[in-house]
DNA sequence: TATAAATCCGATTTATTTAGTAGTATATAA
DNA sequence: TTATATACTACTAAATAAATCGGATTTATA
């Protein structure tokens, strides 16, 4: 599974409204698109799937933006993932059910590979919330903050 | 990490010339296209590549064509995905040096994840070499006579 | 020494995907 | 009623994928 621009930013997008969710807070595209290096009218669309897909709302007007639906807790990285990027698997016939890739499907030790490799990646994306994301954020932020004091 | 058509068309070659490594025959191109349902002409690129890298050799001429180097069990899936699909990480800031991605990169939680999946990967792909896989699908075809003859 | 069989190699082509950009419509708070 | 914001559709440029084309070169053998 490749991550493209687009997941990438998407799950940028989401991490930053993961952030803002206590309060209920609605934050406007522009600031989600300026705080994290992202194409503003780029991540309009990818909001709008995000949207369609009933992970996050969003306000229209004034005062408007976007929020997420659910806590960051109940937000899985694999949601996002297979949102935006499609299928987790490397391969179409390790799908399942699988598509038909070539004649000996049946018979292919390859698929039973790329099997393997969906179901270990798949067990990662699908065990991490965003709420462990922004936990290991600051955890990973303050080691940092901690190696520029020291010098 | 997903696998296009050059790359299962590689992997399929590899494992010809994995069933014909005994006794150093020779296959010429088109009995592995014909047999694999791979475009000819697209083979030769992928076989002037894994030539390229050492993994195969060929003779040309009548009776020549293209044999492996290498024993089938001193061959890992992982080499030859590598050789045709690049990286394993599915994004380059996971990469060992990680190459620069965003403003965060000493702090981004995403890139912890992306670095497990491609371990997890590689653990998967690295694991396994052509004898497996030659051993594998004779299981497979066997189970699958076994099937028919149930009937 | 022709000839046929085979690899070698660079260029071109076609379609798809990626990563945006543009422009307009619609909703809403003040 | 105006400024701010999302909603939506369409378009485009660049890269990548998946071949295809047209030969050049090598080699066994008749």
């Amino acid at each position: 599974m490749r991550i493209s621009y687009k997941g990438d930013y998407a799950l940028k997008a989401v991490l930053h409204l993961a952030n803002r969710y206590e309060d209920g807070e609605v934050v406007p595209i522009n600031e989600i698109a300026a705080a994290n290096d992202i194409p503003r009218k780029f991540l309009e669309q990818i909001m709008l799937i995000l949207k369609g897909a009933g992970l996050v709302d969003s306000r229209r007007g004034i005062g408007g933006g976007f929020f997420l639906k659910r806590p960051p807790a109940e937000i899985r990285l694999g949601e996002v993932v297979r949102l935006i990027e499609g299928d987790i698997e490397p391969i179409a016939c390790a799908k399942t059910p699988p598509e038909p890739c070539c004649a000996e499907i049946g018979s292919c030790a390859f698929r039973e590979i790329w099997a393997e490799v969906a179901a270990a990646t798949a067990a990662i994306v699908d065990g991490v919330t965003f709420a462990d994301i922004m936990r290991r954020q600051r955890e990973l932020k303050s080691a940092h903050q901690g190696y520029h004091y020291e010098i």
